[in-house]
Parts: structure tokens; C-alpha cells; sequence
DNA sequence: ATTAGCACTCCGATACATTGAGTGCTAACA
DNA sequence: TGTTAGCACTCAATGTATCGGAGTGCTAAT
């Protein structure tokens, strides 16, 4: 089962021709690369047996081979070989990336920038998803005869608040006991904590209950912390797609950019991949409209916990050893960006 | 310089039969609308004084004619009109917009999705840009030893805060004596002009400046109300156009997504049109990028002073009385949604 | 003023030949 | 026995020629 390194160094050189031109290639091209010194005929014969081994296909009798999803697997988990970026490259990148360091936001968006610049693919940036962020105070503020602020304050330096229209009058003494009531009890709680342990039960023999407030006040507190839960998504490079072959047809690129514009889905599909560098290539991924295309995701920490992600997508014909390498270095650069401001001064909104 | 009678009744028919085919329109075909008794002919004739005049173009000699962008002005102007929407139209429409009535941005969200789903075209919506929106209530809470937020409460019930890193120790009472001062300095004031007037200076002999605090307050507040000014940009139907004969050259369709991807920009030019149904066609788009793309804007008003747009985006060749029709509808209902809830219950960010 | 008639133009579809890159196979070779 | 030269074959892509049809513009008849 295993390849001859021949046929590995006959297939490492078809996929980087492949990658670099999208034409497939022919024997005659492959027998002048300098490291195969075999002639147009042997490489034929091994390139037969690597079809039928599933590494290649054949557009039409008389075309050369391009490398299958399989090939491509192979050659990331086996063969590819990170490429280090320049001390140049590094500087201007970790420049751009702190060039806006105190929004948070800006931050991640210009990773997507970066990222889609230098691939020359579509990139996003997902900020993190707030499930384990640490409540840290809690407040009610008189505004009107019928409207109160409810503010939430989390460790990660994130404030939320909302406008709640009351249906029972409050006194001031009541909004107070019952910000410190919620406050005591959900402080130190991460959100997804106070989000499945309703205390509200607590409350019901409490003078505040009594009051109504709690009524008024805990529905929308249940769905502020839901907000708190929502992560944005920046996408960056859209219109690259359309100058790469592979989406020369205009049925192709209208799908693919349809599958990009639903970003609900689209953010579902990205939260739940796992952590790290994560690559799916084709027909390895579940979704029928990424059957060919390779999504390449890694994911980013801030404060060591909240956890976001970047990614590209493109065709499965891409220069995986650069974008792997490019993308560990963003989120390293990003990991540590996060760490020293731990919990800094970050933007609402 | 005006036009006969059978000039225009001609003109409205090539309009017509060019929108719905988007085929060059021959006398041949036209002589067999039941409106226009000549024969081709005849036809041929006043098309040749229509061309002359700036209304038709030829795009090869053996072909049909077809509208310039004049003809659709003065289509606009004079002779498109309006489509009335039907009873039950108007009811299903009104029912959407109004499942999401607790949640403003959903709501908006929601109108340029009916939007691009009935005109098959691009959408897009604005929410209000808040220079008018009127101070309310300013406080400064205490969070930490040197971190306290900023909360900002305006009359169109937008909540907005920011936590602020303090340099300079701080007091609970001078924490609260400058909320009230800064309360009593910008209430009553819209976000517009506590931008431009700039009362910092009133502090200077107060004692609260002495204590350093405006100083880390006031730079905060200033950004936190320019915060306040962004608007969200919500588009809908972005693939629509591959659907549209006119782009189906793949550089055209590129464009188009690459100016639509362009949101600050986009939105820049979507602020700056005058209220009111607004219609660019074609050449008279300032911008370089949509010479081939017909713009309709309409405005709606929150509380009848804050104003946010609605917009589609096409070919030239579109629907135009259906379209503004529609939008018309659209943005009365919005009024009225928004009058009604009258600064009530909305939510943040 | 309108229209029938006709020559003319030009696009687009179809058919066909040509080219060239690349393959698979066989037989010769080291 | 592995490698290679040679050769017939395949097939997409490209170019060329032809033809039909839709539509025009002009002229002469009504």
C-alpha cells in the first residue's frame, strides 16, 4: 500500500505543478523537472499506477493528471512542507496586526485582511464566542418612570446592556437590592453557566419577587446574556474567487459565493470545527456546496479561553503548505496579542 | 423637442417588451402590440427618429433597439406607472416586517430581505445614522479600583457604554459629580452637537477636573457618541445578479460584487442621497463602477427625525414602477412601525 | 403620411478540418 | 527486469466556411 518514493516524488511534483498552473500535467512536462530524471514513458507507467491507486485523475483521454482529494490528504499530512515566512514578512504582518490594537474587533478583521491578501483566497475571522466569559457585575439603572438599564459587566472587559420597559413600578431601593441579589449570584458564573442554571428560582421568596421586578427583569437578562453569546463574522477576498480557473464558470462562482452569503450557517459550520489548525479537503467535507473546495480553519485564544477562528476557503487546488504556515503564525501573533492585554480596555459593539 | 404621442406610446412599448426580455426589441414585434396599429415599417421610421434623438441605441445594425438611459429617465419622470400592490401583498409583507417588531435591526434586516426576495435584485438597508438623537442621561459606574464605565442613554432609547481603564484613582462622589455635571452639560443636546461643541472647556475650573478624572473620561465619551453615529449595513440577494442576462460576462459580475463588498464605501454613498424615492440610472451614478447599474433609494424616519435608508441595486434594465412601488409601501410601513413604538423598547448594538 | 418590397448587414449556429498535447502499448535496449 | 524510444490513437481546442434569420434602411407605390 504504501508509495515508492518515486512515485511520491512523481506526485509531490505533479500537485506543485498542478497548484501553480490549474493546467493538468503531462509526462513530458514532468520528465524535465530537474529532481525526475526519467524519461516521458516510466513516468506514464507510474502515473498509470497512481490513477488507479485513486492519487489521480484524468480529465479526458488525451489530458494530463491532476491530483485527486486524496492526493491532496496525502500530501498535507505526509509531504507538505511548512513554509517560514521571511523576517520581512513577519514584521509588516505583526505592523498591521498592532497597528490596531486597541479595538479588538479591528483586530481580528485585519487578520482576515492579511489573510486574504496573501493567499489571494477568500478569508474570514470569527470572533470569540463568549460561552466561557466570567460574570463579573451586575447593574440596574433608573433612566425613566418606566425604563431601567440593565448593564452586565464580564471579566473579558465586554459590556452589555439593554433598555427594559417596566410593566411594575420600581423603587430605587428595589433596583439596588436586586442588581446586588443577581450580582451575588451570578458573579464568577461564566455565561453558559448562568444561561442553563435559571436561579431565578431563588428569587421567588425573595421581597423582590414580591415586587414583580424579578419578572420584568430576568427574561431580558436571560436574553442579553444570549446577545453576549453572538460572535461576528468579517470576511475578506470574496471577489478573489473569480480569478482562479476553477470558478471561471458562472454557475460555480454564483454557488460559491451564495454558500459565503449565508452567514448564519456559514458561522455555525466554522464554531463547531474543532481547534488548531484544522484542513478538509473536497469531498471530506460534509456540506454538498464545498464538495470542491478546501476549507482551512485555526483558531485563536483570547485570555487563553475565549476562543475564535480564521480561516480561507478556496479550491482544493491551493498552496496548502503556505497557508498553513501564514495562518499558525496570525494566530500565534493573535494568542499573544490577547495575553498581554488580558481583559484589558476592549470595545463594546 | 417634445415627442409625439405615438414617439412615446413606441418608446413606453420598447421599454416594456426590453425589461421583460432583455432582447433588443425589433419593428416587427413591436407593429403586434395592440396599442401600435402601424406597420413595421412605419415603426422603423419613428425608431430611427428616437435613436436620433438620444432614446434608442443600436448595438449592431441587424439588431433591434434598445432604451438608453435616457429613454428610462424620461420612462421615470414622465410615463412609469406606479403598481399598486395588491391586497394580499400588502398584508403578507406587513405581517413580516411585523413578526420581528420587538427587534429594530431585525426589522430592518427583514425589509431588504422582501425587498430583494419580490424584485429579484439586489437590497440593501441602512439603519438610521443618529446625528439627531437627542442626550438623555449620562452616568459613570464604578467597576473596579481603575476600571469604570461609561454609560450613555439617548432619547431614541439606544443604550451605548464603554469600560474605560481609569490612570487616575478615583472617588464615588466625584464619579457622580461628574456624571451630573456631564448630564447636565449634554442633556437635551443631539449627538451631533455634543460632538461639535466640545464643553471639556467648562470643566476646567470645576473641581472634578482638578482630580484628573475628566481628563480620562471626557476622550472616551467623545469616541463612545462618534460609536454612536455608525450605522449597520445589512444586503440581501447579492447573488441575484447571476441570475440577470446582463452579467452574465463574468468581469461584470465580479465588479458588481466587488463594489457591493466595498461596504464603508457603499454606505458612504447611501448616507449621502437625499430622502425620498431617489432614482439614479445608469450614467447619472457619479461613480465609475455603476455606469451600467440603476440605484433606488428611499428613506424611512424613526420617530420622524432620524433617517435610514432602503435601496436596490441593477441593471439599468429593471422594473422601475414596480420597484419604487414597492419601496414606497416599505418605507411607509417602516415609518409607521417606528413611529408607534415611538422610542420605546429597542435593542442595542 | 403610410406601407410594401427589397437589398443589405451582421450575429449566431452548425459543420468540418486542423492542430497539438498527451496517452497507452509494444518492442527494443541496458 | 526496469527503462525508454517509437508510434498509433484520442480528444479538446481552435480556426474557417457556410448558412439562416432577424432586423434595418431606403425607395417607390399607395
Amino acid at each position: 500500500m504504501d508509495l515508492s518514493e518515486r512515485k511520491l516524488k512523481i506526485l509531490q511534483a505533479i500537485i506543485s505543478d498542478y497548484v501553480r498552473t490549474a493546467e493538468p500535467v503531462g509526462s513530458r512536462t514532468l520528465s524535465k523537472h530537474p529532481e525526475l530524471g526519467f524519461s516521458p514513458a516510466t513516468i506514464r507507467n507510474e502515473m498509470a499506477d497512481l490513477e488507479e491507486m485513486g492519487y489521480l485523475t484524468h480529465p479526458h483521454t488525451s489530458a494530463g493528471r491532476v491530483p485527486s482529494d486524496k492526493a491532496y490528504r496525502l500530501y498535507v499530512n505526509a509531504m507538505m512542507e511548512k513554509k517560514e515566512l521571511s523576517r520581512e514578512e513577519k514584521i509588516v504582518i505583526a505592523e498591521r496586526l498592532k497597528g490596531s490594537a486597541t479595538e479588538f474587533e479591528k483586530t481580528i478583521e485585519h487578520a482576515a485582511s492579511i489573510l486574504s491578501e496573501i493567499t489571494n483566497l477568500t478569508s474570514f475571522a470569527l470572533t470569540p464566542k463568549k460561552t466561557e466569559d466570567v460574570l463579573k457585575y451586575i447593574n440596574l439603572l433608573p433612566v425613566d418612570e418606566d425604563t431601567v438599564v440593565l448593564m452586565i459587566v464580564s471579566e473579558s472587559g465586554k459590556v452589555s446592556n439593554k433598555a427594559i420597559q417596566m410593566n411594575v413600578p420600581y423603587t430605587d431601593e428595589n433596583l439596588q437590592l436586586l442588581s446586588k441579589t443577581m450580582t451575588y449570584n451570578y458573579k464568577g458564573k461564566t455565561i453558559s453557566q448562568a444561561l442553563t442554571n435559571n436561579i431565578i428560582a431563588n428569587f421567588e421568596t425573595d421581597i423582590v419577587a414580591m415586587s414583580g421586578l424579578a419578572e420584568d427583569v430576568m427574561p431580558n437578562f436571560m436574553r442579553t446574556l444570549e446577545d453576549m453569546l453572538n460572535v461576528n463574522l468579517y470576511m475578506e477576498g470574496l471577489t478573489n474567487i473569480f480569478d482562479i480557473p476553477e470558478y471561471s464558470d458562472l454557475e460555480k462562482a454564483k454557488n460559491f459565493i451564495h454558500m459565503l452569503s449565508q452567514k448564519e450557517e456559514l458561522t455555525k459550520k466554522l464554531i463547531e470545527r474543532d481547534d488548531g489548525i484544522i484542513v478538509t479537503i473536497g469531498e471530506e467535507n460534509a456540506d454538498d456546496v464545498m464538495q470542491d473546495c478546501s476549507l482551512i480553519t485555526a483558531s485563536y485564544h483570547v485570555d487563553g479561553r475565549l476562543v475564535g477562528k480564521i480561516g480561507v476557503i478556496g479550491p482544493t487546488r491551493m498552496k496548502y503548505g503556505e497557508v498553513t504556515s501564514l495562518m499558525e503564525f496570525l494566530t500565534d501573533n493573535l494568542n499573544n496579542t490577547f495575553k498581554l492585554e488580558s481583559g484589558g480596555n476592549e470595545d463594546d459593539e
